[in-house]
DNA sequence: CTTTCCCATCAGGAAAAACCTGATTTCTTG
DNA sequence: CAAGAAATCAGGTTTTTCCTGATGGGAAAG
């Protein structure tokens, strides 16, 4: 009888261990390997070969989505289900366009786990409310819609640096006087990084800043 | 035979399972509850009167800072144990103040809880890495955090509404929608509340509501 | 060598929000 | 009952925001 090999990867013991327990009854199923880095995700996979990599977003070192994308690219053959909190839906269009076979929420019932990973082994993909179709219409009429870091790497110098003082807390007139330039100059830079990072206001902004590190709460 | 009884709060279906799992082996503890939302976290308190509550920051509508706290007033003979990913530390500080009895994280080995939940159970606290010695000495020299905390208790119902509506980044009409009140109502609310806060931008309002666990960032 | 695109710079003007003061009502509390 | 806090709203001035338009410089592409 064959056995279908599953590599776990996620930081927290605890949802391994529930994975572990959720998988005990099912005799076609064998968790070959745990990880709890980012960074080993690559290599745990070329050594164990698993059919399966059950994989968080938010690791250390490496995230879930840079991990599905090293993977995609070396172990193609590899079905990659995201198991996942739903506060990080922000990275799921990247994910998306790396080519997962699953999408699952840790809010969700575990058994949506199992589901998702019989489903993909007959061959097809396991997304619950993540309809693909309505994403893919998001993938096609955004060109530039990639993940909040990326965007925020695509400041230019000048931005980068008023985005930094506006999340701080600086007025626009306060950074005019600082940078020696109109305030009206600052406003349209600011004006052009909201576009950018597709925020709305400045409290979104603020909160984006702190995610990412780029000031202190 | 006394069976301790425990409530479990965490949005994340499989963590509950997960530690489930983990104590079935154990006959003297007995899980009486489980809740995904913060908002739950005091009615069922009050309902089920577990021994320990184990409780996950990150939750919807209430942040597990907050259901501490509203436990440790109306319920201070509850043991609160922390259980949460390692990433959400800034809250640290804030639920030491309003005293939980322990602290376990998500990466540790699951056996860490139960070791937790047994200290807690002796009359003892239980922090890992997070020794309570270091943490006092921050404790200490950060007075104006103290102050902090004191300012944000000093608010109104209404007024603490306001400000985490506002730190959330709602808009003054759409608050007052929201509300079912004059948009002159909610400024001047938020008028006093900048007032007892001694903040003095809307930034500074978004970034001390992260501090202390009123928001997410 | 143009043409195109991005960057940094600034302005105008309508709309919105902020700021502060004053005021009423209800409810509690000494 | 008097004092005070809480919640409600308005007026009017000042400031900021929002969006659009515009210019010049430089880099990359055709």
């Amino acid at each position: 009888m064959h056995k279908y090999k599953i590599l776990l990867a996620d930081d927290h013991k605890v949802v391994t261990a529930g994975i572990r327990s959720l998988m005990q009854r099912r005799t076609d199923l064998c968790i070959v390997g745990e990880v709890g880095d980012g960074a080993d995700v690559l290599p745990k996979t070329c050594e164990l070969k698993p059919d399966i990599v059950i994989m968080d977003i938010s690791m250390p070192h490496v995230s879930g989505v840079e991990a599905a994308q090293a993977l995609a690219e070396h172990c193609p053959q590899v079905k990659i289900i995201i198991y996942t909190m739903h506060s990080d839906p922000r990275f799921i269009l990247e994910l998306f366009r790396t080519g997962i076979a699953g999408l699952v929420m840790k809010e969700e019932d575990p058994q949506e786990l199992i589901a998702a990973v019989d489903c993909v082994l007959a061959g097809g993909t396991a997304f619950g409310k993540y309809n693909p179709q309505r994403m893919v219409s998001q993938l096609l009429q955004s060109t530039a819609d990639v993940s909040e870091t990326e965007r925020i790497q695509e400041l230019s110098p000048r931005e980068a640096e008023i985005f930094k003082a506006l999340a701080d807390g600086h007025s626009i007139k306060h950074i005019a006087l600082e940078l020696h330039i109109s305030p009206k100059t600052v406003e349209t830079h600011k004006y052009n990084i909201f576009d950018k990072l597709h925020v709305e206001t400045l409290t979104e902004l603020t909160k984006l800043a702190i995610r990412h590190g780029v000031i202190l709460a």
